[in-house]
RNA sequence: GGAGGGGUAGUGUAGGGGUAGCACGCAGGAUUUGCAAUCCUGAGGCCGCGGGUUCAAAUCCCGCCCCCUCCA
């Protein structure tokens, strides 16, 4: 687009005599004091990193000393430094991981609904991205300069009316020059400033980017328009957006080959020399100065521009591939690593889903970037390592250690389980296959069942020399959404359901007052009076209501509404934007008037001890199973309640009793529950962004409820004033409802002591069983159950010694008429038994039949040709016996003895083969 | 949230209404100076759990649990 100059300019230029020109090399427009110079100071154009002049990381520039001097210089010049954000943005809906330090902000205080925390303002921001120009996943490793996890030093001032301390392009630019020169000593003359634009979230601005020396080190945003329908508008609120890339610093100052160096410091020299990995160190110089020309904007121009750097380093590109293949691995690994740990405390747990799923992406690329360069990485120490040197500067993760290390772990096992299986699999299929061809229908079944991509069974094949070829469509992809995209069942979500009610009751209900929230003001009101400000069919709006509208994962409020001398019952209470519609079980006539409503209170009751056990718990499980656990979802329905949360692993039972026995202390401690509205800077300011447990709030003003010295969350649920009237807690158990996430079911208060009751009568009747004390059950039961086996094993024992014998113990009872052989005799087994019998003398005669009486019963069986059947069958239906057929089996019970039926066989068959 | 694949001995698997098999591993024995190899013998299975159908279920039907994977 083009963009007006203008935009750019500004006092501190005109005061300084810096000059506009424009880059040959990208046509970009930039600033300099320098009038002899032609490029912009980006790497592409300058073509190599000239800062780059030492081997190994020094700690007077490393990432924390950097981050502390930065900090520094801002705090000095009126700044106020904020505690940085979770890299798991919990407060958006929009994304899932922390991208921009300016994301801290979005959109309440960007947009003017709050205030912001301080203005101006720094933050040593962490974030983290998969994808895009700093980080494009695969990328990691090889140029130099991308991360997963970056620190981003966000330097904001914001400007309006109603807020004092914000400063604008001349301020920022006065202080960004003054620290590059004077704190990191760049030579004047040697700064750019390149002209750029950037929009993002629907808000724009014009800014300005810092090079110096080949590196872009700062991009300044003036974010001061929106877009509406395509044009720029401008908003009443100015936004500087400054975000410098603190590892950048760190690595300018240092003058490392690459960022990795710099980052990694100490941790990178030790996995160094562990590994054993060593370059020459003049060649090691000359890749860090020239790596910056690899560009990946594709993958063409990324192997173009690798065979580029082999060139200018004087090698081939096998040499470069043996001697740079496991250095790029290891600086891989080191971010993966990083990247992982950072989220971890903010409840970001490797899964298959959303945000997640890219972290166990990188996780897995770190093991077989591992795999791949036989790198025998000490996981464990790395990641202890990694911990203890960022928490410095990240003290969240502090303490994560154990649970870094058992969620790699855990990962670890399930990703070589995945690929051993899916190795399997793919030696199966080319044993069986005899086309020896592997196409999409096998291709697509690798790909869902063992998460295998067609490119990976294509290196496995060839790796393990299966002799098979893998035809890959170039449109493999596209085939598999074309499956996915089958139309899936209506979604009744909760949006759609209100945008149906909406429609149903009128635009009008938009335009009626917010209603007074008495549950709020009184969260025991049990009745009250109120006026009918709406009604339409079976819905009714007042004036203020005690009725509790479902939210928060709290079902609404049930009880009666009494209007015009009519009782109505409340079936369902809800909010529409801040209107609260009560549904009745009829239709109501009144439009007007006053109303009483009465709660039902044994329900709200126990849905607020619900709702402050939820919070309870929630504080158990942070305490019982680590800093990373965070609320994911939850429901308080009347008989009982679960809480979801970001967890690794199923519960064991102990940490279930554990966080059982630890909530019902906080109930019998009795604690006050507070509760308090906040503005959300003030909120976050006093209890930390460990208050969105619910997710985002979409609100300004935050409802903070307050269980005294043990958990504070913003929350709109009804609760108790004191932890004591929960009553008992009993957790009912925990399932995986989907990878990093838990479930905790669990119920309170009189339905609690139900369950404990009927507990007890399950373990009474047990007991009864075996006619020993509870305590004695397990051990009972289990000499029951190995004496089962025992006794199982025993008769089978039995039965094959029996049936083995079987057939000398007739044989000589078979006798041939006509060439055939029979078999009619008497054996008292069971039916079972019987079946089993003939079944293994199938072969050895060609008519049975077998008679028995056992346990008081008649049975029979009978097996052989058409004729001896038909003659049975004869004979069957002449005694009125009921018989069933299976094949060529009859069987049956009698109701006279079992031998009057032999011998009348026995005789029928003499008769009709000596007839014939 | 939607969808695939799977759960059988320590491990890997076959079978798919009628006595639960195979390979590796394990134990004992034979051969051998010893090991490996080979041969013989043996131990080891709630066929994931709970219902249903059936004379009979590991197998068929229904529900649940667990594992792996894909998509949103």
């Amino acid at each position: 687009m083009q963009v007006d100059p203008k935009e750019y300019e500004n006092e501190f230029f005109r005061r300084e005599n810096f000059v506009r020109k424009q880059c040959p090399k990208c046509g970009g427009f930039f600033w300099t004091l320098n009038e002899e110079r032609q490029t912009c100071g980006d790497v592409e154009c300058e073509g190599e990193y000239r800062f780059v002049r030492r081997l190994d990381p020094v700690e007077h520039w490393d990432i924390h000393n950097t981050i502390s001097r930065w900090l520094d210089f801002f705090k000095k010049r009126g700044h106020e430094v904020l505690d940085y954000y979770p890299v798991v943005a919990r407060w958006r809906e929009d994304i899932y991981f922390t991208i921009a330090s300016i994301a801290i902000f979005q959109p309440w205080v960007v947009e003017g609904y709050v205030d912001p925390p301080a203005n101006p303002l720094v933050v040593p921001q962490p974030c983290i991205r998969f994808g895009g120009e700093f980080s494009d996943i695969d990328r990691i490793g090889k140029t130099g300069r991308h991360l997963s996890s970056f620190t981003m030093g966000g330097q904001h001032a914001f400007i309006s009316d109603k807020w004092k301390g914000g400063y604008w392009k001349d301020r920022y630019l006065e202080l960004n020059f003054e620290f590059m020169t004077k704190v990191l000593g760049v030579p004047p003359e040697e700064l750019t400033y390149k002209e750029d634009w950037w929009k993002g979230g629907g808000n724009c601005g014009p800014s300005l980017e810092t090079f110096s020396h080949g590196l872009e080190i700062v991009n300044g945003v003036f974010m001061q328009y929106k877009i509406v329908d395509g044009s720029l508008q401008r908003i009443p609120i100015r936004v500087l957006d400054v975000g410098w890339g603190l590892e950048r610093v760190s690595w300018f100052t240092q003058g490392t080959p690459t960022i990795y160096e710099a980052t990694f410091g100490p941790i990178f020299i030790w996995l160094k020399k562990d590994l054993g990995i060593s370059v020459d160190k003049d060649l090691m110089l000359l890749y860090g100065r020239y790596v910056g020309m690899v560009k990946t904007e594709s993958d063409e121009i990324f192997s173009s521009t690798r065979k580029a750097l082999a060139d200018k380093l004087g090698i081939s590109e096998d040499e470069f591939r043996s001697i740079f293949g496991p250095l790029e691995a290891m600086y891989a690994i080191l971010d993966h690593v990083k990247t992982v740990i950072m989220a971890i405390p903010d409840g970001g747990i490797p899964a298959n889903i959303g945000g997640a799923a890219n972290l166990r992406a990188i996780l897995r690329r770190a093991i077989s970037l591992a795999e791949k360069y036989q790198l025998e990485i000490a996981w464990d120490e790395l990641i202890l390592r990694s911990v203890e040197y960022f928490s410095r500067t990240f003290h969240r993760i502090k303490g994560i250690e154990k649970i870094a290390i058992k969620i790699w772990h855990l990962e670890q096992d399930r990703f070589l389980e995945t690929i051993q299986n899916a190795i399997r699999e793919l030696k199966n299929i080319a044993r069986k296959t005899k086309k020896k061809i592997i196409d999409f229908p096998i291709l697509r079944d690798l790909y869902l069942n063992y998460g295998i991509p067609p490119e990976e069974v294509e290196y496995l094949s060839n790796k393990l020399d299966l002799g098979i070829t893998v035809k890959i469509s170039s449109d493999f992809y596209d085939r598999l959404k074309e499956m996915y995209n089958k139309p899936d069942v209506e979604s009744t979500d909760r949006k759609t359901i209100e945008r149906e009610i909406v429609e149903l009751l009128g635009k009008e209900i938009n335009n009626l007052p917010h209603t007074r929230k008495l549950y709020y003001e009184d969260q025991f009101l049990k009745e009250f009076e109120a006026e009918i400000v709406f009604s339409k069919d079976r819905f009714l709006v007042l004036n203020m209501t005690a009725f509790y509208p479902r939210g928060g994962g709290q079902e609404g409020d049930s009880g009666i509404i009494i209007a015009g001398g009519k009782e109505y019952r409340v079936v369902n209470v809800f909010k529409v934007g801040d209107v609260i519609i009560h549904e009745l079980n009829e239709a109501i006539h009144e439009n007007t008037g006053k109303v009483k409503g009465i709660i039902d209170w044994n329900r709200r009751l126990q849905l607020m001890r619900h709702h402050t056990a939820t919070h309870i718990i929630n504080g158990a499980a942070q305490r019982v199973l680590g800093p990373h656990v965070w609320q994911m979802g939850a429901e308080k329905k009347v008989d009982k309640a679960h809480l979801d949360i970001s967890h690794y692993e199923n519960l064991s039972f102990e940490e279930l009793k554990e966080i059982e026995k630890l909530a019902n202390k906080v109930v019998l401690e009795n604690r006050p529950v507070y509760i308090e509205f906040m503005n959300r800077t003030d909120a976050e300011r006093k209890f930390g962004v460990k208050i969105y447990q619910g997710g985002a709030v979409p609100s300004a003003v935050l409802r903070i409820v307050n269980i005294d010295g043990w958990d504070v969350e913003a929350c709109g649920g009804t609760h108790l004033p004191q932890t004591i009237l929960v009553g008992p807690i009993k957790i009912l158990g925990s399932k995986k409802i989907h990878d990093g996430i838990i479930r905790l079911e669990f119920t309170v208060g009189e339905y609690a002591i139900d369950h404990i009751i009927s507990s007890d009568r399950h373990l009474y009747e047990a007991c009864e069983v075996f006619k020993v004390r509870p305590e004695k059950l397990a051990e009972t039961s289990s000499r029951f159950f190995s004496e089962w086996k025992r006794q199982k094993d025993e008769l089978q024992k039995l039965w094959k010694y029996i049936s083995d014998n079987i057939e000398k113990l007739v044989s000589d009872k078979v006798v041939s008429i006509d060439g055939k052989k029979f078999l009619l005799e008497r054996i008292d087994l069971d039916l079972n038994s019987l079946f089993n019998i003939v079944n293994r003398l199938e072969s050895k005669t060609d008519n049975i039949l077998l008679v028995s009486t056992t346990l008081a019963e008649n049975i029979f069986i009978a097996k052989g040709d058409e004729a001896f059947r038909n003659t049975i069958k004869e004979v069957l239906k002449q005694l009125r016996a009921e018989y069933k057929e299976a094949k060529d089996r009859i069987f049956g019970k009698l109701e006279i003895p079992s031998d009057n039926l032999l011998i009348i066989i026995r005789k029928r068959i003499l008769e009709e083969f000596t007839r014939n």
